[in-house]
DNA sequence: CCATTAATTAATCAACTCGTTAATTTATCG
DNA sequence: CGATAAATTAACGAGTTGATTAATTAATGG
């Protein structure tokens, strides 16, 4: 589809612009990338002011785009959240299926070596600007209404989740399946919160020592403390 | 404009009307209870829809009154969501400080006495119907933008959060400063979820394993993590 | 080279938003 | 009693909201 031939020679009243970017109605040469550009946009704003919060007026003026664009690509609303989320949503939850495959073809599975293989592919997201979007809309979703959340959640992360019950059942027998159930279930609240910046832990830790942007340090702390969560006693209430 | 005051006067020798509840304006006799009517609606309608998400149609609607009483009584929308989250909030702050004063009197502070002496007041909330609906708010209120959430957190929970990092440190000494605010950072993402039913284990456990309201063994589920979390093996980092 | 189709815009729409105002009803107090 | 203040309602108004439509421009395919 990428057509590169020159421009065609008649320009018509608009001067001679050399810029690739050509502005104005009319279908563009290859592709434009608007797309993208508008999911980009839309997931920061969805991840900032939530999916109420967000007027479809705003992501269309951070895409640079008008508004009737959005619902000639999306819909409606809600299918551009649907896409957003779902767009890294999936990479997420097949990057997950694909470590846990990894670590349990190396021999039997640590809890340390689950988890790991759990937080990983989000961490990883925490290192760019868009990621980080990405991990704070995931963290509002959960918080969001049924009607907008459940759908989405399951699709994306239904099934990988459940795997993840499964292996650290071998990987600590005698945890029932209730309890095994509630340790992923904690560890995705912990993982959630801790991955999207909403805490306030800049403010409130003695000046320099904490340092936003020190993923690998965030990715200790978070794994050492589900790690130390999961592994606890059944019965630990001393 | 408005007069905002709270409390009125005292209920005077009550006539004991059979129907205390009139309809209609005019000033009611004694206290109408009106007030506390529309937070508990909009406690709910907040926890559920988000800030964004509820209208001060649906607040009245459900607390049957009209919608210019809203305004009357809390000034504005966010006036309306600041009073709803404090009612129960700065409570939850007291009850935590108080309690963590008791254990600190009664010796030498374990992990388990902190994090219990933590969790029991919201744990306690999810007895009523209400208190989940404000604990519904509270995880979610992590998730709002700044500008709507951090200064009602901080006016909430602010000094009492701080509080607990410093007995954390002393039940704690090896803990640096900045991991002891990590552990109670990652406590508060873990119960924050654990708490707000937000997750889904109603439908990915056998059948009737899990006890929606089974509040004990929440609490002991909750606890056991945490506890195992904040006491793990510090990794070697500064 | 022309018909078709894809991409884009401006303009518009009906519904809904929060907040305000004037009026009304009643309790309370001097 | 009568004045005042409190509580409540109906109605409205200015501004947004998500969505639609008609028109416009250009690339593509036969």
């Amino acid at each position: 589809m990428q057509t590169v031939s020159g421009r065609r020679g008649t320009l018509p009243a608009s001067p001679a612009k050399p810029k690739p970017k050509r502005k104005g109605p009319g279908r563009p040469e290859g592709a434009s990338g608007v797309r993208e550009t508008i999911l980009d946009a839309a997931e920061c704003l969805f991840a900032n002011l939530g999916y109420a919060g967000t007027t479809l007026r705003e992501v269309s003026d951070q895409a640079r785009v008008t508004q009737a664009l959005i619902n000639y690509y999306f819909g409606s609303k809600y299918g551009l959240f649907e896409e957003v989320f779902l767009r890294r949503g999936v990479a997420v939850s097949e990057e997950r299926l694909r470590n846990l495959e990894a670590v349990r073809q190396a021999g039997t599975a640590s809890v340390g070596d689950i988890v790991r293989a759990f937080l990983l592919p989000t961490a990883a997201l925490r290192t760019s600007e868009q990621g980080r979007h990405f991990l704070r809309l995931q963290a509002r979703l959960h918080t969001e209404p049924p009607h907008i959340s459940y759908a989405l959640r399951d699709k994306a992360y239904g099934v990988s989740t459940e795997r993840y019950v499964e292996a650290l059942q071998e990987a600590m027998p005698h945890l029932s399946a209730l309890q095994a159930h509630w340790r992923i279930t904690l560890m995705v609240g912990t993982y959630l919160y801790a991955f999207s910046d909403s805490h306030r832990m800049e403010e409130r830790v003695p000046e320099g020592q904490y340092q936003a942007d020190d993923c690998q340090s965030l990715i200790e702390q978070v794994t050492g403390f589900v790690v130390g969560g999961i592994s606890a006693a059944p019965q630990n209430l001393a």
